[in-house]
DNA sequence: GGTAACTGGGTTTTT
DNA sequence: CCCAGTTACC
C-alpha cells in the first residue's frame, strides 16, 4: 500500500490535480515539457493504490513503442518493482495491442492463425501488383503511383471518408482517377483477405469491430477498469472510436494531449478528435499543465510567440529554469555554409563540456541533413540518424523478411514474388508462373520439395539449380523452431545475396544480426510481428544499446523527435519550401500542421536553440544544370518572433587560392618594366 | 518473349 | 539516391 506522499511527491498543483482526479472522464492539456509522463505515471499509481484498481486492469495506450516502454518502466519502478502477479500495467501502442488481440483470437476475425502483417512497403508493393488491372498504369497520363495510392487508401480508412472526398480534398491531381482508385482498393482488400494478410489499418479496424460487436464488445471492455491515452491529439478516427468503445461512459478515461503538437495529419490523425472529447463526454474535466520544466526562458519566449493558437485551447508556457540566452538565428550563404556553421557550433559546445549526446539536429525531411552528414564525416564527428529510411526498408532486409514470411504464411504471395525474383534469370513473368504452379499444385511450400519438376519446368534452365536449392531449404525449415528457421533462411539467402549485391559482405553481416534477433523469439510469427510493428532504426539497433562511453550527435526528423529533449538543439533549413514544406502549401490544413511541426522542433531545446537559414538553395542534379533558388526565412518566424532571437550572418568562407609566388610583388615588378622602357 | 543493363526524372513526415 | 521507361541481349 502507498500513501499519497510517495506517489504524488514532487508533483506541482496542476499535476497533482490531474493525477488524483476522481470519477468521470479527464482531459489533460499538457504543453511541451510540462511533465506529462510523470503525471500519467503518477495517475496510474494513484488509480492502483487509492482506487484499488489492479495494475493488470489498467490499459495505457501510446503511439510509439518507445513512449510505451518508457512509461511502463517508470510505472513499474514507482510501484516497487512489480512483485506479485498482476502488478504490471498493460500497455503498448494502439497497433501492438490490436495485434495481440487479433493474434489471440484470429479465428474470430476470420483469419487463420498464421496470418502475417503487411508493412507499408508491402502494402505499396501489393498495390503496385494490382495497379495495371485497374487502369492506373500505362495510361499515357500521369497516374498516381503505388505509394500515392497507399497514402490515399490509408487516409480514407483512417478518417472514414470516401475516396472521392479524400482525393478532392487532399490529392486533387488524382481526381481523374477516382473510380480507378476505388476499384483498386476493392481488389486490394479482397487480395489481402485471400492471402491471409493484414495491414496496419486492418489491425485497428479489427479491434474496433470487435469492440463494436454485440457479443465480443462487453468481453473486451470488461478486461480493463481504467484507460490512459497518451498524445491524444494524434489519434485518427478509428483510434478515437476505439477509445470511445472502450469507455462509452467515460468512467476512468484519461486522455493526455496538446493540440499544438498534432503532426500526424498525413496519417489520418486530426486534433479535432481532442476537441471533440468535450462534446462526446459532457462531464469531461479539463486540467491544464502549463508549467514547463524543460526549457530556459529564452526558448520559451520564442515558443510562446510562435505557438499555433487553435480556438478554445490556449496555453502559455511558464518556465522555472532561469533566463538563458535567446535563440540564435544564423543566416548562411548556402547549405554548405550551413553545414559548416552547425559543425562549428556543435564542436564549440563540445569543447565547452556539452557532449555530442546532449545535442541534436532536427530536420523536416530526412534528406535535409545530406550535406551536413558529409561535413560531419569529414570532421570525424560521430552521429546517429533517426527517421527517414529504416533498416527494414533496405533491399536485403526485405529479402530476409520475405523468406521468413513465406515460412510463417505460405500463402503470402508477395513474399514469394520477392524471393523468386532474387534468383538470376527469374523476373516478374517467371515468378508469376512459378506462383501459379505452386497454387495449382494444392500443397503450398510446407510439403514442397526440390524434386517437384513441374515447378522447375516453368523457369529458364539456368535458374533451375538455384531455385531447387531455395525450395529445398524452405521445405527443410518448415515447421522448425524459430532459431533453426533463421539459420535456414540465412543459408538460402547466402548465394542469392552474393550474386545480387556488390556489397554482399556487409549485407550478409546485417542479416546475421537479424537472424540472431529473430532466433530469440519463441516463434517466427512473433519475430515478424515485432520487426514489422517496431522496426529497428539501424542495423546497430539490433546489437543492443550502444555502448555508454560512445558519444555521438543525434540527427533526427522532427517527427521522430517528438517527446524528446536535448540541452542543445540545432534546426537547419528554416526557409519557406523546406519548413513549411512546399508539398504542404496546397491546403490550409497542411500549412497549419507545418506550423505545429515548427513548434515541436523549438520546444525540444532545454538550454540553447540555434536556427539556420540557408539563403541560397542548391538543387543537386545529375548532369549539368544545377539550379539555385533564393531562400526566404520561414514565414513562421514573423517579425515579433524574430525580435525575440539573436541574429548573425555567416558569410561563405572564401577558400585560400593556392599560389606559387608573391603575386603582388610580381605585378609591381612587371609594371616597373613598363616605366623603364 | 523475357530479363538485365542503362538512362533520365523526381524526392515528406510514420504506426 | 530510387523508380520508370527504354533499349539491348538471351
Amino acid at each position: 500500500m502507498f500513501d499519497d506522499g510517495d506517489i504524488l511527491g514532487g508533483l506541482n498543483e496542476q499535476q497533482r490535480r490531474a493525477a488524483t482526479h476522481q470519477g468521470g472522464p479527464l482531459l489533460v492539456l499538457a504543453g511541451a515539457g510540462t511533465g506529462k509522463t510523470r503525471t500519467l505515471v503518477a495517475r496510474a499509481a494513484w488509480l492502483r493504490s487509492c482506487q484499488g484498481i489492479p495494475a493488470s486492469r489498467i490499459l495505457l495506450l501510446t503511439f510509439t513503442r518507445r513512449a510505451a516502454g518508457d512509461m511502463l518502466a517508470r510505472a513499474a519502478a514507482a510501484s516497487g518493482s512489480g512483485s506479485g502477479d498482476g502488478s504490471r500495467i498493460c500497455g503498448g501502442t494502439f497497433h501492438a495491442i490490436a495485434h495481440k488481440i487479433v493474434r489471440q483470437h484470429a479465428e474470430s476475425f476470420s483469419l487463420p492463425p498464421q496470418f502475417t502483417i503487411l508493412d507499408p512497403a508491402d502494402m505499396t508493393d501489393l498495390l503496385d501488383v494490382l495497379r495495371p488491372d485497374h487502369g492506373l498504369a500505362d495510361t499515357g497520363q500521369r497516374a498516381p503511383r503505388a505509394a500515392t495510392c497507399a497514402d490515399i487508401y490509408t487516409r480514407c480508412v483512417s478518417t472514414g471518408r470516401p475516396v472521392s472526398e479524400v482525393v478532392t480534398a487532399s490529392f486533387p491531381w488524382c481526381v481523374a482517377f477516382t473510380s480507378e482508385l476505388a476499384g483498386l482498393f476493392r481488389a486490394y482488400t479482397a487480395r489481402k483477405r485471400a492471402r491471409h494478410l493484414v495491414d496496419f489499418d486492418d489491425l485497428l479496424l479489427l479491434w474496433q469491430a470487435a469492440l463494436a460487436d454485440r457479443t465480443a464488445g462487453p468481453v473486451l471492455r470488461g478486461m480493463f477498469d481504467a484507460i490512459l491515452v497518451d498524445e491524444y491529439q494524434d489519434v485518427n478516427a478509428v483510434q478515437a472510436s476505439i477509445v470511445r468503445l472502450l469507455r462509452p461512459d467515460g468512467q476512468q478515461l484519461t486522455c493526455v494531449g496538446d493540440d499544438a503538437q498534432a503532426i500526424y495529419g498525413f496519417r489520418g490523425a486530426d486534433p479535432a478528435h481532442l476537441r471533440q472529447l468535450a462534446a462526446d463526454y459532457p462531464g469531461l474535466d479539463i486540467v491544464r499543465l502549463d508549467r514547463n520544466y524543460r526549457s530556459r526562458q529564452g526558448v520559451l519566449d520564442l515558443a510562446n510567440l510562435i505557438r499555433p493558437s487553435e480556438p478554445g485551447l490556449h496555453l502559455v508556457l511558464t518556465g522555472d529554469r532561469g533566463p538563458g540566452r535567446p535563440p540564435l538565428l544564423v543566416r548562411c550563404h548556402d547549405e554548405s555554409t550551413q553545414a559548416v556553421e552547425i559543425c562549428a557550433r556543435v564542436l564549440d559546445a563540445y569543447e565547452d563540456g556539452t557532449p555530442l549526446r546532449d545535442q541534436a539536429v532536427l530536420v523536416r525531411a530526412s534528406h535535409h541533413s545530406d550535406i551536413l552528414e558529409i561535413e560531419l564525416s569529414a570532421r570525424h564527428i560521430p552521429f546517429v540518424k533517426y527517421g527517414g529510411l529504416r533498416f527494414t526498408d533496405t533491399a536485403h532486409v526485405r529479402d530476409f523478411l520475405a523468406a521468413a514470411r513465406i515460412l510463417a504464411n505460405p500463402a503470402d504471395e508477395l513474399a514469394w514474388f520477392r524471393l523468386l525474383r532474387l534468383h538470376e534469370g527469374i523476373g516478374p513473368v517467371h515468378a508469376r508462373r512459378v506462383l501459379d504452379s505452386l497454387v495449382s499444385g494444392e500443397d503450398l511450400p510446407g510439403g514442397f520439395g526440390p524434386q517437384d519438376a513441374a515447378v522447375l519446368e516453368v523457369v529458364p534452365a539456368k535458374s533451375r539449380e538455384a531455385l531447387a536449392a531455395t525450395l529445398g531449404r524452405l521445405a527443410a525449415a518448415a515447421g522448425q523452431p524459430a532459431a533453426a528457421q533463421a539459420i535456414g533462411i540465412l543459408a538460402l539467402l547466402d548465394p542469392l545475396i552474393r550474386a545480387r549485391y556488390a556489397d554482399s559482405a556487409a549485407r550478409l553481416a546485417d542479416l546475421r544480426r537479424l537472424a540472431d534477433a529473430a532466433a530469440a523469439h519463441p516463434s517466427l510469427h512473433d519475430a515478424l510481428a515485432e520487426l514489422t510493428l517496431d522496426p529497428p532504426v539501424s542495423a546497430s539497433d539490433l546489437a543492443g544499446p550502444p555502448r555508454l562511453d560512445e558519444d555521438y550527435l543525434t540527427i533526427s526528423t522532427i517527427h521522430a523527435a517528438k517527446g524528446l529533449e536535448w540541452p542543445i538543439v540545432h534546426v537547419p533549413h528554416l526557409v519557406d519550401g523546406a519548413l513549411p514544406s512546399d508539398m504542404a502549401l496546397g491546403d490550409p490544413g497542411g500549412l497549419a500542421e507545418e506550423h505545429r511541426l515548427f513548434y515541436v522542433a523549438l520546444t525540444r531545446a532545454r538550454d540553447h536553440l540555434y536556427m539556420y537559414v540557408p539563403l541560397r538553395l542548391h538543387y543537386h542534379r545529375r548532369g549539368r544544370d544545377d539550379r539555385h533558388g533564393l531562400g526566404q526565412v520561414t514565414r513562421f518566424l514573423h517579425p515579433q518572433a524574430l525580435a525575440a532571437c539573436g541574429s548573425v550572418t555567416a558569410a561563405r568562407p572564401v577558400p585560400a587560392l593556392p599560389v606559387a609566388g608573391p603575386l603582388g610583388v610580381t605585378v609591381d615588378a612587371s609594371l616597373g618594366a613598363l616605366w623603364d622602357a
